[in-house]
DNA sequence: ACACATTAGTGAAATAATTCACTATTATAC
DNA sequence: GTATAATAGTGAATTATTTCACTAATGTGT
């Protein structure tokens, strides 16, 4: 952690936002752009100038009255107390459609999220693979992970083996796991843990929308 | 809309909550289970069963003392209040890595939502793909659309083309789209906006677990 | 130099969401 | 049949989050 500023006291909603800002900020920085207001931030990320600002403030980062915060400076601000500079290495689990597409994403790279292995439990289907990702059949799990010090684990087998999957992660010393399988792992308390469910994503807008 | 509940007076937190119970339903009555009890469907989702009772009364749906809720009448109910019951027409546009994963995914379609045609501005990738999808040149897009009935883009293009994308959908007639690009696209008002950004999803349990 | 407009910072107010506490009901055990 | 325990339903209390209202600072134009 950076100084001054406990995460863990600040809420989910907040995280969350203050990472959607560390995306902007990286792609405003690209294009060269030196300063940014709250009210432009919140148009990017999808809320209230007075939230930007109160979240901001909450990790202790200060701007500049009249032009707004400065844009690397600010992301500089953000990895350091985010814990983002440091580079954490992946794995991922299940080598099928999804799995095969989120390997070679060069996006996750660029942004500080190495992956470094890739599992399944079918030979075949490894022997097959087009890659430069290490891809190996699922026994070595354990063993690849602590050997390379692999933080976090990317779920994307079939439903049934989810938990399964999870719980090797797990045992082999994963601290987080993205899971893209349609459900809910249970995991200990300080294992943090994500799910992207497709379908739901689909549903909540059918719903919205009343198609 | 089913009777009696104004789905837009609803809170998001409620109406995702409720599309995962909806997703949990599914899968327990498949399993053939009858009966749930708010506590096991708030271990299911992550929530409580104080939110879980809370969200189900919401929508006016009632369950039984001392049993719980019954599985498939309750899963009926939830289906017709948020309008899950017709099927729903969905395309995606732009058919790399990420596309072709979704395109020939399965569980949409068991969940609802079928994928009924894919779109590239490549006509070689367009030549190339093995999918029993039909798929067309992008500029197909709006007539696609508008003939087929298509409620639903899913946009898996790069980032610097998802807004015109969005835009393109939109004109044609969707009603909500679901955006895997990296990138926050503007939209009307009555137009039903998510985004799946798995970097962010990374960023935010590096930053929860302080890899 | 001065007035003005813009913008961050922030405590207070308002709003929203969750959790609690309690009631009523009913299945189960004895 | 009665007691008990489990569970939904729900208004109230609590807690969390967002929005507002105001201050202070400072760049810009005249
Ligand atoms: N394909 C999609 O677009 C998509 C969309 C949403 C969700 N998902 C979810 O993502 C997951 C993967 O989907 P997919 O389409 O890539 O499936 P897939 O069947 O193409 O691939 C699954 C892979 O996991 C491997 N596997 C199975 N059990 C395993 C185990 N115990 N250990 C290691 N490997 C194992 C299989 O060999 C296979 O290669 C599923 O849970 C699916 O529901 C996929
Ligand atoms: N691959 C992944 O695992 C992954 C993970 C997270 C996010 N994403 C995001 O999903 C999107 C797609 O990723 P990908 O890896 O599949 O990329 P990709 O380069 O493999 O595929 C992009 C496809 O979009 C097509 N395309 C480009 N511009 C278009 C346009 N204007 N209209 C129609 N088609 C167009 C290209 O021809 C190509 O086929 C990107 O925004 C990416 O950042 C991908």
């Amino acid at each position: 952690m950076c100084h001054g500023v406990y995460i863990m006291d600040i809420s989910d909603n907040t995280i969350k936002r203050i990472c959607s800002i560390f995306g902007s900020l990286s792609a405003m920085e690209k294009r060269g752009v030196e300063f940014v207001s709250s009210k432009e931030l919140a148009g990017y990320i999808g809320s209230t100038e007075y939230t930007v600002r109160k979240d901001i403030s909450i990790l202790g980062v200060t701007g500049y009255t009249r032009r707004g915060y400065e844009v690397s400076g600010l992301k500089k601000e953000l990895e350091c107390k985010l814990n983002l500079s440091k580079k954490k290495k992946a794995c991922i689990v299940g080598l099928g459609r999804l799995g095969t597409a989120l390997l070679d994403y060069e996006k996750f790279q660029e942004d500080g999220f190495e992956i470094v292995a890739g599992f399944d439990c079918s030979i075949n289907r490894i022997e097959r693979l087009n890659t430069h990702i290490e891809v190996f059949q699922i026994s070595y799990l354990k063993d690849t992970i602590q050997q390379r010090s692999i933080e976090l684990g990317i779920i994307a087998v079939p439903a049934k083996s989810a938990q399964e999957v999870a719980d090797d992660l797990i045992e082999a010393g994963v601290k987080g796991i993205l899971n893209f399988a349609p459900v809910k792992i249970g995991v200990p308390k300080h294992i943090i843990y994500l799910e992207m469910d497709f379908t739901n994503a689909l549903r909540f807008i059918a719903a919205r929308s009343s198609l």
